[in-house]
DNA sequence: ACCGCGATTGACAACGTTGTCAAAAAATGA
DNA sequence: TCATTTTTTGACAACGTTGTCAATCGCGGT
C-alpha cells in the first residue's frame, strides 16, 4: 500500500506536506497543492485508518451486534436503516452476532474494544427486553428494538402499543364489532402491548372487548414455534356469530388467515376483513387481495440508533432514554367497511 | 483505554514482557507470566487492533459489500454465512451497501483500502454478472451470487440449472406431463439457467416441452417489478386442458399461484401440484398446505464465499474460479403423484 | 540593504504494538 | 569456583499518521 512518505518521496516534499494536502488542511501553496495531488492520484494513495486512528482521532468505526434469528428476515432493516445514518458521517459499520450465545456474545464485545469501536448498537430481532452485561464498556450503547430492564440505556423500540391501537381502530371505525384477534406469543413484549392498545381503542370507541375471540396462531417455545393460525381462524370463523374482521400478530399469521377464510368460501375483504402487522413486503404485497397492515419501522429503527450514538453525551438527555418509533397503517386491500 | 504500557508499569516489568504474555509468545517465567496476567485482568487490558495492524500483522478485517435491494430478504443468509466462516478465524466483517449506485460503490472501495481489509466478498441480492471496476485493489474479491463476464474472479453462484432441473424432474417422476412454468423476468441469469435444466429434466424423461405452459409471473423492469402471476396462472387453469402441476419461480410466485388455484375451486395437492423456488421459509412454511420448494443455498455461498477468501491464492486454482453451490430439494406437502 | 511579517514548509515526537537483538539472570558442568 | 549454556528479560526501532513548533521563504516597507 502506498503511505505518505512514498508520495512525498516522489513529489519531493515532505511527509507533513503531504499530509496537509490529503486533510486539506492548512493554507498550503496552489502551485505545490496541484503538483503533489498528481502524485496523490497516480499513486492511488489511500490514507491508513489504522496509523490515524492511532494517532488519537475518533474511530470511525461503530459495531453492531444481533442477537439474528433468521425467522425475521425484515429485521436486517434496522441494519440498513443504521448503515444509512452512517454513511451521512463517512462512518462504518462492524457487524457480528451472537446467536443468542452469551459465550459468544462477550467475544464479540472484546472484539468491538479490540477495534476501538466509536459505539455500539445492539439490535434485536424481537422486541424484547435486553440486559447488555458490559459494564466495561464506556464508549456509547444503544438498544435497537430491544430495552434494558433497568431502563439505563438509550433505547429505540417500535410502538406496539399504538400499532394495537391502530389496527384495533382501524377496523372499529369501519363498523366493525366482532373482531377476532389472532396473536403471536404471550411471552413476547409485542404481544402484550398490542393488547393493551386495541383495547384502548375498543374502551374509545364504546365497544366491549370480547376476550373469547382472542386466539393464539402461534404455539411452541421462541426459537421453536408452529403456526397454527390456519385451524384456531377456521375454528373462530365457524362460530354461529363469525367475526367480520380478524387482526392478526403477523403478516404471516395473516397468510394463514387468508387460507383459512378460503377453504370455507368466505373471500377477503368482501366475507372478512383482514389486518396484519409489520408489513413483510414479501407477504403484504404478493397475497391476494394486497394486506392492509401496520408496518414494523425496522430502518426508522436503525437510523435512529445511530443517530443517538453520534449525539453528544449531553443531549441524550433521560427523555430520550427510550424512545418510541410510531408504527404506522399501510392500507392495501384486504378491509372493507361493514355495509 | 488501558496500553500495554500502563499495564507494564503496575506490573513492574518491561513493556515487551506484557506483550508476549498477551500473545503467548515466547518462555515466559512461570511465576512473571502469573503475576503480569492478574494484572490484565484487573486492568482489563484489550489489545489495539489498530496498532496491532500497523505493525504489519494481517488484517483480520474483511469487507462485505451488497448491492442491497431490501425485497429479497433472505438473501442476507448470505451474511450470516460468511460471519460463520469468519468466526472460526477470529476475524470480522465490515459491511456495506452500494445500492447500486457506482459512485457509492467506488466510495466504498476507498472505504474498505482505507481500512486495510484482507479480502472483499461482494455479494448480489441477485444471481448476475457484475464486473467489480476495481483493478486497483490488490487483495482478493470473490463475488458471492454473482460472476464476471469475463470470468478473472473467483464467485460462488446457485447452481440454477440443476435448481431447475430438480424441479422439473420431480414432477415429471410423479407422473405429471402437463407442467405449468411461471417463471421470474428473463433477464435474470437464474431465469435462463432453470429454464436450462427444466428442458433437461424433460429431454431425459422423453417428455415434450410446451412452450405454451411458460408464462411470465412478473412483468416490469428489474427493482420495480409487479406480479401478475396470481392471473396468469389462472389462465393457464382455465385452459381446456389445464397442467396438473405448477413450476414456480419463486415461493413467492408459488403463493399467488396458491390464491389462484383456489379461486378456481382447485385443492392443493389434490387438484394441482406446485413447486417452488428459493425456500423462503417465512412462505414456504406458512403457506397451507406446506411448499415444496427448491433451496437457494445463500448461507452455504456466503460461507465458501469467505472460506476461498481464506485459502492462499495458490489454492485458488482455475476450477475454483466459478464454483457452483447445489440447489436442493426440500419436499413438503405441495406436490403429489397423479394417479 | 535590512527588518519584520505572513505564508509556506519541514523535523520531530507520539500513538500502541511487536520483531530484533543484546543484556541480565539462572542453571549447568567441570 | 568459574566458564558455559540456557532461560528470561528489556531497549530500541519501526509501522503510517498528525500535532507542535521551529525554520525557511518571499515580499513590502524603511
Amino acid at each position: 500500500m502506498v503511505t505518505l512518505k512514498q508520495v512525498a518521496a516522489r513529489a519531493g516534499v515532505s511527509i507533513k506536506t503531504v499530509s496537509r494536502i490529503v486533510n486539506d488542511d492548512a493554507a498550503v501553496n496552489a502551485k505545490t497543492r496541484e503538483q503533489v495531488q498528481r502524485h496523490l492520484q497516480s499513486l492511488n494513495y489511500i490514507p491508513n485508518n489504522a496509523a490515524r486512528q492511532m494517532r488519537g482521532g475518533a474511530s470511525t468505526i461503530f459495531g453492531l451486534m444481533t442477537d439474528a434469528v433468521a425467522t425475521t428476515p425484515y429485521s436486517v432493516d434496522i441494519v440498513r436503516g443504521a448503515q444509512a445514518a452512517l454513511r451521512e458521517n463517512q462512518q462504518t459499520l462492524l457487524i457480528a452476532s451472537s446467536d443468542g450465545e452469551p459465550d459468544r456474545e462477550a467475544e464479540l464485545w472484546r472484539m468491538f474494544r479490540a477495534h476501538r469501536v466509536a459505539g455500539v448498537v445492539y439490535a434485536a430481532m424481537f422486541h424484547r427486553s435486553h440486559d447488555v452485561g458490559q459494564p466495561a464498556f464506556d464508549k456509547s450503547i444503544v438498544l435497537a428494538n430491544c430495552f434494558a430492564s433497568y431502563n439505563d440505556r438509550p433505547s429505540i423500540i417500535p410502538d406496539d402499543e399504538m400499532g394495537g391501537y391502530t389496527q384495533a381502530k382501524y377496523l372499529l371505525q369501519r363498523g366493525h364489532r366482532r373482531i377476532g384477534i389472532v396473536t403471536l406469543i404471550p411471552e413476547l413484549e409485542a404481544t402484550r402491548l398490542r393488547g393493551q392498545g386495541m383495547r384502548r381503542a375498543f374502551a374509545e370507541a364504546g365497544v366491549a372487548f370480547d376476550d373469547a375471540l382472542e386466539v393464539r396462531g402461534v404455539h411452541g417455545a421462541l426459537g421453536s414455534e408452529f403456526l397454527v393460525a390456519y385451524d384456531v381462524t377456521r375454528e373462530i370463523l365457524s362460530r354461529p356469530n363469525r367475526p367480520t374482521a380478524i387482526i392478526c400478530g403477523t403478516d404471516q399469521l395473516a397468510m394463514q388467515v387468508y387460507f383459512a377464510a378460503g377453504s370455507l368460501g368466505l373471500t377477503i375483504p368482501d366475507d372478512l376483513s383482514v389486518i396484519g402487522f409489520d408489513d413483510l413486503r414479501l407477504i403484504s404485497e404478493t397475497l391476494y387481495p394486497q394486506l392492509t397492515t401496520v408496518a414494523l419501522p425496522y430502518y426508522e429503527i436503525g437510523r435512529r440508533a445511530v443517530e443517538v450514538m453520534n449525539r453528544p453525551e449531553a443531549e441524550t438527555s433521560l427523555s430520550l432514554q427510550k424512545q418510541l418509533v410510531p408504527c404506522l397503517l399501510i392500507e392495501r386491500n384486504s378491509c372493507k367497511p361493514l355495509a
